[in-house]
RNA sequence: GGCGGCGUAGCCAAGUGGUUAAGGCGGAGGUCUGCAAAACCUCUACUCACCGGUUCGACUCCGGUCGCCGCCUCCA
């Protein structure tokens, strides 16, 4: 079996992945903060995070995936204020949209998808040990996490975190601390609305942001786990937070691999309202573009590689992934005729392109390789069906290596179901009949009009075939 | 200031210390077609930001320069 190696920004090698022995590989991804709808940018790292999980699967590793919805924080608290409503009802569109943009994008569903809210005892339970373990203090009724109690903070983000001093840009938190490096593990109940309060052996209040992922991963994955993924924004100071309460509270290794998806811009700039280029996928599919087309964008580059979004490279997207259509589409064509068995060409051509992609996605997720690797496969195999050399056994030789590759990629496989409105169908129908009477004018006008509403018209030996593009 | 990353053809984007530097998009020519579309064939980086060094040999390793970016503060 080929094994996983990925990059662990840990030790900042690629390593092997690893499963304990008798468990599956056990991954968390650092999921969405549901105060609005996510964009492009986070479904960059969640796409990449689905890569991962499938090419796991793929390559025949189970997997049990924890992703959490962070539910309460001050932008929810706030929001829901001022809306009159409270976290459950405030959080509820923007979770269902999530879910369904997750859906959209040919996402799996992680095995468990814990809310925050509903975790606080467990999180309590943690700072509680933490507290026993002297890992905390408390000021005005919070309690922060003692930086200075655990030596080895700052290993993930390679931080010199002793150049940080209380001062101008760090002090976020109102309360004192003894030191700008710790974090609050609870706040104190202020004046916030009691909906947004629960009770503590410390007091009443509610949870620090970084407790309830350590809380929620530990109590589904167990105290170490194989890999931690999440934005490359979040290494510090999320997950450096993360592992201090976490081997502190248990004293273990908390997660053994972790892996940062790099950022998504958009026209070469970070993605921000003022200017005016946050898309969501919504903003996508109103342009006209389809979900596999968005995935395959999402999913082309490299994770650990920022990637820039343009106009241009979705419509690039198009048309490259409209190859990999035409060519699967072509391969049902030929199934559906008799034939002899496939002949050797085309199953070495298959089983060398599934072994290119495997190796690439092997190999930390390269997944433009692998990309390569397919569209390798569709030249040859075009080239073959070419020369007649495919035959419907051979057809379904290829299609079976597409499918296997699509269990990673998802957006291989043509969409299905469209049909032509009733107009669209009479002037197709014309078409034909002014081609029957060699009436080539009358039919090109047809089909330029075709062409207008997005249909193109492709006329084959096996009768005409139309297909749809952005209007 | 500290830490980290990037700079490969018109565009997007892999890769390796040593035969012809993947793949996609775009472009040029050709085959096929009533014409197209699709597909196929040929061509499209004598070169990998720049300058040095190590080496028998570097685009790949080291040092420096320039440019771009991220993090160090909430953030996928």
């Amino acid at each position: 079996m080929t094994r996983l190696k990925l990059h662990n920004t840990l030790s900042g090698k690629i390593e092997d992945v690893v499963p304990s022995e008798g468990q599956p590989i056990r991954m968390y991804v650092c999921g969405p903060t549901v105060y609005s709808r996510a964009h492009i940018g986070n479904f960059r790292t969640f796409v990449a995070t689905d890569v991962l999980r499938r090419t796991l699967k793929f390559l025949g590793v189970p997997v049990l995936e924890v992703m959490n919805i962070t539910d309460v924080d001050d932008r929810i608290i706030q929001l829901a204020s001022a809306k009159g409503t409270d976290i459950r009802e405030f959080t509820e569109a923007p979770t269902k949209a999530y879910l369904e943009d997750l859906a959209t994008l040919r996402m799996e569903v992680p095995e468990v998808m814990p809310k925050a809210t509903e975790h606080v005892p467990e999180m309590v339970a943690l700072i509680e040990r933490l507290m026993a373990r002297g890992h905390t203090y408390t000021v005005d009724g919070s309690v922060y996490f003692r930086i200075a109690s655990f030596p080895a903070y700052g290993g993930l983000s390679r931080l010199d975190v002793s150049g940080i001093k209380t001062g101008v840009r760090v002090d976020t938190d109102k309360y004192e601390k003894e030191d700008a490096r710790d974090f609050v593990l609870w706040k104190l109940k202020g004046d916030e609305p009691s909906w947004a309060q629960w009770d503590a052996s410390f007091g009443r209040g509610r949870p620090g942001w970084h407790i309830e992922c350590s809380a929620m991963s530990m109590k589904y994955l167990g105290e170490t786990f194989d890999i931690h993924c999440g934005g490359i924004d979040l290494i510090f100071p999320h997950h450096e937070n993360e592992i201090a309460q976490s081997e502190c509270g248990t004293g273990k290794l908390f997660a053994k691999h972790w892996m940062h998806v790099d950022h998504l811009l958009v026209e070469n700039e970070t993605m921000s309202k003022s200017k005016g280029n946050v898309y969501n996928i919504p903003d996508l599919l109103a342009k006209g573009f389809r979900s596999d087309q968005i995935r395959y964008m999402l999913s082309q580059s490299h994770y650990r590689k920022a990637f820039n979004f343009t106009w241009d490279g979705l419509a690039q997207v198009e048309t490259a992934l409209a190859r990999i259509h035409t060519f699967w589409n072509r391969l049902v064509e030929i199934t559906e005729s008799a034939g002899a068995p496939a002949h050797d060409s085309v199953v070495l051509a298959a089983a060398s392109a599934l072994a290119s992609f495997e190796g690439a996605l092997a190999n930390d997720l390269n997944a433009p390789e692998a990309l390569a690797a397919v569209h390798g496969l569709v030249s040859e195999g075009n080239t073959l069906a070419d020369r007649g050399v495919v035959n419907a056994a051979g057809a379904g030789v290829l299609i079976d290596a597409l499918k296997r590759m699509d269990q990673v990629f998802a957006c291989f496989e043509p969409p299905k179901g469209d049909s032509l409105s009733a107009e669209e169908q009479a002037l197709f129908d014309s078409r034909q009949d002014a081609r029957k009477k060699r009436d080539f004018a009358a039919a090109d006008v047809a089909r330029k009009a075709l062409q207008e509403r997005g249909v193109v018209i492709e006329d084959t030996p096996k009768g005409t075939r139309w297909k749809r593009v952005r209007a």
